[in-house]
DNA sequence: AAATGAGCAGTTTTT
DNA sequence: CTGCTCATTT
């Protein structure tokens, strides 16, 4: 959890770890060391200079890391408060906390270990004064950002339904992910918004945000930047503090966290990053592959060091991998190997429609449960959000235990952004936007009139909000019922203000939710899911429980966003490729390979070639999350937002090396119809209505369509089969009458490998694939 | 001031 | 299909 901390107050801190000295202290990590491979082993011993750990999938990168830290600890000339090492989730830096505490055999005191934006919250509180804080700012999650460019769009009579507030908020993202600074917008940049209102609009955004004595997101890594920047003295205290530098997913940092890094390692040097250019698939929220490409140019004399030996998945995984990434450009070229052996092939499925492939997926699932294997050790990787509740769907259906890993999260449910909002107010009576969220939940007739008078009033005195509903019910400008109201609730926040001096920060949520009448109000509620937030609030207090006070707990939620999975049941997991990355499981599940769905159409409108490239890494991040077995699917008509579709199989799965896999086909339309059916030429001639190739070849066979279905029927009741390319294509002719369940009646014009096109009766040329259609 | 209903748009990934 | 906003009604 927050179990990072690291004193500020004593920049200089050079302390050994005590008891680690010494003879011991080698022999136990030279026995780390030696089961090392040789460039895993390299990478740890190499500590001066910067190095560049180029780690592919499942080749111990996280070993090398903590592998790294231990060493550098237990050589007793580094101390725990010399090392920075940062992550991007919380999970990896409690993880690497963790493997180093094991490594050394007891937990380390004093390392900075944490996300860039927790080390940057760090060191902003300690030095806010700097950029006009105060050292108790509040940090402002995404929701609180929209709302509050809502207001300020707003404020500018600038139409939000044409210039949504979210459009603004990414473009603000943007430009912090790229440390750009209000004063710093070009002209033309400031047109992608409001004609040209851009940089105007995060110009006050920015005034706002210092008003409010708050920071969003990309706030704190420019804040620190600017500190850094201007205050060479603070620098030189950091960069003498952090000799070791550390960083985890280095394909995933953007331009403001490379000038951050670059600045506290400029004098040392000492700066190791470890990163897979194949799996940087986070380019679309300001990750530049480029800094990771150009290491070796940042950091003059940098080593790189190359892992390549895989210790996760089997061979033909790693050649499907291979043969898939190798199709991008720019790549700075690794290859992996294994010395297990091949293990199975990877499995293309296709079927009719996402039903089908939900029922495939989990009839699967069930047979390696049936086979007393663990389910824990499966997982079905999609490439968006929507396309998880197929499979929830389904796995509900069949009473198949799942979990759905990175849903809503606990932090952004409502009821806990209520509760949290009381809680601000009470820390910072000059949260406005946490007084605005709350000043009429639950309901007490404080509604859209009042509210505007209290704005009104702020603006024009200058006042937060809080105050300035509090001098407007000296004065007679509301209604009397508003003004009680609203002094009702102000009494409340400084009684608990009060409070919270005296009792622990535990009771007094509890109290607060009570009196607030917030409880009550979900009580009173009939809404089906009523009980459920009761019951998340609950889960609140118990989570506050881990904190020492208030602060603390509000510090780590905004920072903190992630919520922990219950991971002892025996569940399967629903999550999406990003979601799964850094994860591995037995068996791999990868439907909605289809054009438009993965490649994702956006990705590739959005960003063209490049777009394209990271949809690639992506699914090879997916293929090589799997240890043993990956199916793959793609079906032939999806329902996307209420819409039927029929999308083409992803091109991804032409990239695959044929070596590598194996074609198979859940439905049975031509079952039994193999290529060895056709053994004469094709006659082109005109034939009678009712009478085409694929009737002809029925009784050629002696059997009806129906029979051979009935017989191709597999015991378990699905039939499959495998069937390549080559033979879908030996299968059609040209001039072939075909059935589609989409589509109805066509004739084939073409036959392109395993494609067709077919003009259809209805709906005109159509290009398909060969395995949808059925002779007519 | 609140509740209801119609119409609408947006649908990728998230520290 | 869903969730949201907005407008209308009570």
């Amino acid at each position: 959890m927050n179990s990072d901390p690291f004193d500020l107050s004593n920049l200089d801190q050079i302390e050994t770890l005590e008891g680690l000295e010494g003879g011991a202290a080698l022999d136990h990590i030279a026995a780390l060391l030696a089961r090392l491979n040789d460039a895993q082993r390299e990478a740890v011993e190499t500590i001066e200079g910067p190095i560049l750990v180029l780690a592919g999938a499942g080749t111990g990168k996280t070993r090398v890391l903590t592998t790294r830290i231990a060493y550098l600890l237990a050589k007793g000339e580094v101390g725990p408060g010399q090392i920075l090492a940062v992550t991007f989730t919380n999970k990896a830096a409690n993880e690497m906390r963790q493997r180093v505490a094991n490594h050394l055999g007891r937990p380390v005191e004093g390392m900075a270990i944490g996300t860039f934006h927790s080390m940057s919250a760090r060191i902003l509180r300690s030095h806010a004064e700097l950029v006009g804080l105060k050292s108790n700012f509040t940090i402002l999650d995404a929701d609180d950002q929209v709302r509050l460019l809502k207001q300020l769009i707003g404020a500018e009579n600038i139409d939000e339904k044409r210039w949504p507030a979210r459009m603004m908020a990414a473009l603000v993202d943007r430009w912090k992910n790229k440390a750009m600074a209000h004063d710093q917008i070009p002209e033309a940049e400031s047109y992608a918004f409001a004609d040209g209102k851009g940089a105007k609009l995060y110009k006050l955004y920015q005034h706002r945000l210092k008003v409010l004595n708050a920071v969003d997101f990309g706030d704190l890594l420019l804040h620190t930047l600017t500190i850094f920047r201007s205050n060479r003295d603070v620098l030189e205290r950091y960069q003498n503090r952090f000799r070791f530098i550390l960083v985890d997913e280095y394909q995933d940092s953007n331009a403001a966290q490379y000038l951050w890094l670059r600045l506290l390692a400029q004098a040392h040097h000492n700066i190791c990053c470890v990163g897979d250019d194949d799996q940087s698939i986070y380019g679309w929220r300001g990750a530049e592959i480029g800094n990771i490409l150009k290491f070796e140019k940042d950091f003059p004399g940098a080593r790189v060091i190359r892992l390549e030996q895989n210790y996760r998945s089997t061979g033909n995984i790693l050649g499907a991998a291979a043969g898939l990434i190798s199709a991008n450009q720019g790549r700075l070229g690794k290859t992996l190997w294994t010395s297990e052996g091949l293990g199975e092939k990877i499995s293309i499925m296709s079927v009719w429609d996402g039903r089908e492939e939900a029922r495939t997926i989990s009839d699967e699932i069930e047979r390696i449960q049936l086979a007393g294997g663990s389910i824990a050790d499966t997982a079905v990787l999609v490439r968006a959000g929507y396309q998880t509740r197929a499979f929830e769907e389904r796995f509900i259906q069949i009473g198949l235990p799942y979990r759905v890993v990175g849903g809503p999260r606990f932090y952004e449910r409502r009821e806990i952004r209520d509760a949290m909002a009381y809680l601000r107010v009470i820390a910072q009576p000059n949260d406005d936007l946490a007084f605005e969220r709350i000043i009429n939940t639950p309901k007490r007739g404080l509604g859209a009139v009042t509210l505007q008078k209290i704005h009104k009033h702020a603006r024009a005195r200058g006042i937060p909000l809080t105050a300035s509903a509090a001098e407007l019910c000296g004065i007679d400008e509301l209604t009397s019922r508003a003004r009680n109201s609203i002094r009702a609730l102000l009494d409340n926040f400084d009684r608990w203000r009060q409070q919270a001096q005296e009792i622990n920060h535990t009771d007094l949520v509890q109290m607060v939710l009570e009196e607030s009448g917030y409880v009550d109000m979900w009580q009173r509620d009939k809404a089906p899911d009523a009980p459920g937030r009761l019951e998340n609030l609950q889960e609140l207090v118990q989570a506050m429980a881990e904190f020492e006070n208030l602060s603390g707990f509000l510090e780590h939620i905004a920072l903190v966003m992630e919520n922990e999975q219950d991971s002892d049941q025996d569940k399967t997991s629903i999550m999406t490729l990003h979601g799964a990355k850094g994860l591995e499981f037995e068996t791999v599940f990868l439907p909605g390979w289809e054009e438009g769905i993965f490649p994702n159409q956006m990705a590739m409108d959005d960003h063209g070639l490049a777009g394209l490239e990271e949809e690639r890494r992506l699914a090879y991040v997916g293929l090589t999350r799997a240890k043993r077995k990956v199916f793959i699917f793609h079906a032939a008509s999806r329902q996307v937002f209420g819409q039927w579709q029929n999308p083409l199989p992803s091109r991804f799965l032409d990239e695959l090396p044929e070596a590598h896999i194996e074609r198979q086909s859940s439905f049975t339309h031509r079952a039994g119809s193999i290529s060895n059916l056709r053994h004469e030429p094709v006659d082109w001639g005109p034939r009678p209505v009712g009478y085409g190739a694929g009737w002809r070849r029925a009784h050629q066979k002696g059997e009806s369509l129906a029979e051979r279905r009935a017989r191709s029927k597999t015991i378990d009741g699905r039939a499959r089969r495998i069937k390549t390319s080559r033979e879908i294509a030996n299968e059609f002719a040209i001039g072939e009458r075909v059935f589609h369940q989409k589509f109805g009646y066509g004739v084939i014009e073409d036959v392109d490998g395993d494609k067709l096109d077919v003009m259809f009766e209805t709906s005109g040329l159509k290009r398909i694939v060969g395995s949808f259609v059925e002779p007519a």
